[in-house]
RNA sequence: GGAGAGAUGGCCGAGUCCGGUUGAAGGCGCACGACUCGAAAUCGUGUAAGGGGCAACUCCCCUUCGUGGGUUCGAAUCCCACUCUCUCCGCCA
């Protein structure tokens, strides 16, 4: 969310950022009607309160003393009626105003390329070079098939369209880069590993601003306010949710595990098979907690970190800094990483980092208390993908596939899959027996 | 699921029985000052957040003692509902 007073004061910065992002700028003028409205409300009854808060000192005063006050009494029984009423309208106005200022997206970063859509991307570096293939490259799908790792027809009669069922060393591997990606982060990069709840609460979600203009994409739990996890990034910003930080503990640096929830809703028809976009996929997530001055060098910091996994494994990606049009409703700058998936003959992606600014900080209200005279700030909240643990697979089998349809195991991943160097048909149970 | 106790400022913790100079004692922490060659210790002073008014403020006002209602001229304090935490019992991965 935006600072009121921000949009009050520079309504034309803000109109002009939703112009960009292909929004609607009549929100801006709803925005200070609506406001206006509440503030002259609130002139007219805190004049009253004022009223009544001298007044009943008087009368306690006067009681105690003996005097008679019962006029007194009489008519502040009446402006206190009047109170109520104002207080309910100037909830209902407040209530109009935060459904105002929670729909209204974050402003871009002045370095973000401005744009219609994704073809607007900017490439800002690539990394690795598409292997050639001497054979007829498979897509990971057909690859997981023939090798009995991945099950999708089976997860459809259990569950549903856009599940899976891992198995064997397909299981074995998803766990692997798990391990992999977090003990990286935790051991290199020093982030601390949290394993949050899969389920968060409304407030959370608002926090982070998934809702409340987002709810079809999420699962809601019936009768509750319960709803499952996209990312975890919810759970995890929302850790310091309502909390001041001490200044000399930025920045705050977390990694976590954590399986993400989508309700895919409108993108029926796209990527229908295989893992590119599943219902319930496995993330690897980074979340940091920064200082307001360097939260953009912190960006490109994780954006290395995320990097760094792609690297390991030696699959081959590119960067794109997303336009203004393609841009996600709370971030200022996204990088994404998009890995190459040769059955696509494409770059897909596989992370994004962001930078939120103060965005998420204030709609979560996460402060932290300047060392210098004390009023707090908000911080300013990034995370990023380290990875898509379901992409990470699926360009492991397609990049690493050989003519016979065996995977070769990247050198990393190795010592996590109790050294076994490939895939085939004969080993894919990966049991002993 | 049953029984009981609790939720107060950055943190700890009084106040709740008996409603009125309690936005809230005391302590810790923090900031500034004194002492000191410097530091520790000690002493002194200050130290909640959010909103509104104003050209602006070191100025004025409003709100906030888990959340939401109610009683009252007036509620941290009384009444109701809910949420969460802790202890004991039951059940359970």
């Amino acid at each position: 969310m935006l600072d009121i007073k921000f949009i009050r004061s520079n309504p034309e910065t803000v109109k002009e950022s939703l112009i960009r992002r292909n929004g609607q700028t009549d929100l801006v003028d709803e925005f200070l009607k609506v406001d206006e409205e509440r503030r002259k409300k609130l002139v007219v009854t805190e004049q009253l309160k004022g009223k009544r808060n001298t007044v009943s000192e008087e009368v306690g005063k006067m009681k105690k003393a003996g005097q008679d006050c019962e006029d007194l009494v009489l008519e502040m029984r009446e402006v206190s009626q009047q109170i109520k009423n104002h207080d309910e309208e100037i909830r209902q106005i407040e209530e109009q105003l935060q459904a105002i200022v929670l729909s209204i997206p974050n402003v871009p970063h002045e370095t973000v390329p401005i744009g219609a859509d994704e073809s607007d991307n900017r490439e800002e570096r690539r990394w690795g070079e598409p292997r050639k293939f001497a054979f007829p490259v498979k897509a990971h799908w057909d690859l997981s098939e023939k090798l009995n790792i991945l099950d999708f027809e089976r997860a459809a009669k259990v569950t549903g369209a856009r599940f899976t069922f891992y198995r064997g060393l397909g299981a074995r591997l998803e766990r692997a880069l798990i391990s992999f990606m977090l003990d990286l982060h935790t051991q290199e990069h020093g982030y601390v590993e949290l394993l949050p709840p899969y389920i968060v609460n409304r407030d959370s979600m608002i926090g982070t601003g998934q809702l409340p203009k987002f709810a079809e994409d999420m699962f809601h739990l019936d009768n509750s306010e319960y709803y499952l996890i996209p990312t975890a990034e919810v759970p995890v910003t929302n850790y310091y949710r309502d909390e001041i930080l001490a200044e000399e503990e930025l920045p705050l640096y977390y990694t976590a595990y954590s399986a993400c929830f989508r309700a895919e809703a409108g993108s029926a028809g796209r990527d229908t098979r295989g893992l590119i976009r599943q219902h319930q996929f496995n993330k690897v997530e980074l979340v940091k907690f920064t200082h307001p001055s360097n939260s953009y060098e912190e960006l490109e910091k994780l954006t290395n970190n995320a990097e760094k996994v792609l690297q390991l494994l030696e699959l081959p990606y590119r960067v794109v800094s997303l336009s203004t049009g393609d841009l996600g409703f709370s971030a200022a700058k996204t990088y994404d990483l998009e890995v190459w998936l040769p059955s696509f003959e494409t770059y897909r992606e596989i992370s994004s980092c962001s930078n939120f600014e103060d965005y998420q900080a204030r709609r979560a209200n996460i402060r932290y208390r300047p060392k210098e005279k004390g009023k707090p700030e908000f911080v300013h909240t990034l995370n990023g993908s380290g990875l898509a643990i379901g992409r990470t697979t699926a360009a492991i089998l397609e990049n690493y596939q050989e003519e016979d349809g065996s995977i070769t195991i990247p050198q990393v991943l190795r010592p996590y899959l109790g050294g076994i160097e490939r895939i085939t048909v004969e080993n894919s149970n990966g049991c002993q027996k």
